[in-house]
DNA sequence: CTACGAGTTAGAGCCGACTCGAGGTCAAAC
DNA sequence: GTTTGACCTCGAGTCGGCTCTAACTCGTAG
């Protein structure tokens, strides 16, 4: 597969690929045909795949290197590998949690708004224009 | 309250919150004692801390100063504000379906590892040696 | 033959959000 | 009266992860 098959099939550009594999992400060295250009594996794409997520998640790239490097030197790195990926599982949780958190402050301040814009629009039903200057309750709304 | 507890009580450091007055994240002018020195109020930690929020959830510093300009102005412009907190929740929500669609794969690969180091350490208990190279099965497991 | 499109390299540039440093002011403690 | 510590301003530096540019090489189609 060519690099613009592959920036297709990962949603990763051109440009990415390359970089990646000049941070020396990738497990085996990419081949080329005889022009020099790269040649990828479906198990290569499979490898990107799981990079994007592993970036789209916040692991860093040199941790993706080092699991990658330790993929690649095989047998007797399956209990780093292994602890790598734990420690960015727990990260992740982490990562939802404060996410949830934000989350929550921001729907609360949606549902007051909701609440005050209907107020406000009721408002409007009686009195008679918007710039009407209605009496302001104590704390400043933000 | 100075900017030094205002910096405890919110966790940013004293450079973020100078930089934030720069970049007009306040709602209003941050006041200052004879000496120059900021003084802050309880209702500019609040809005402090949902900056925080808002930060942590990935608003953008020109998103927030707007949102901070909206309250400002204040009656008349709770739509926007409304607007401006809706589309981030619905991002904050985006992102989370990502981060969890990330957490699958890394958890799919963390109990891969989990059966393969059980099934190795098994294999040692038959065999004898950590360094005997077994059968390499089918496919390269990274 | 030449034009096109897809690739190649090395290296520079960009972006947001801090983060830090230098050099200075001020009030209170010793 | 000087030392300490917290604050001030301004401007520069950092960082990660791309992203882009320029100048070049191929292979194929018209």
């Amino acid at each position: 597969m060519s690099i613009g098959e592959v920036s297709e099939l990962t949603g990763l550009s051109a440009h990415t690929l390359r970089f990646y594999e000049q941070e020396g992400l990738f497990v085996e060295a990419v081949r080329r045909n005889s022009a020099g250009r790269r040649l990828f594996t479906e198990q290569e794409v499979g490898w990107l795949r799981v990079c994007a997520k592993l970036r789209s998640s916040g692991m860093s790239l040199p941790d993706i290197r080092r699991y990658a490097e330790l993929a690649r030197e095989g047998q007797g790195t399956e209990a780093e590998r292994f602890e790598i990926l734990r420690r960015h599982e727990a990260k992740v949780t982490r990562q939802m949690a404060d996410l949830q958190e934000a989350l929550d402050v921001i729907k609360g301040k949606v549902a007051l708004y909701a609440e005050h814009l209907a107020a406000g629009s009721a408002d409007s039903l009686w009195r008679d224009g918007p710039t009407c200057p209605s009496t302001v309750p104590a704390g400043r709304q933000d």
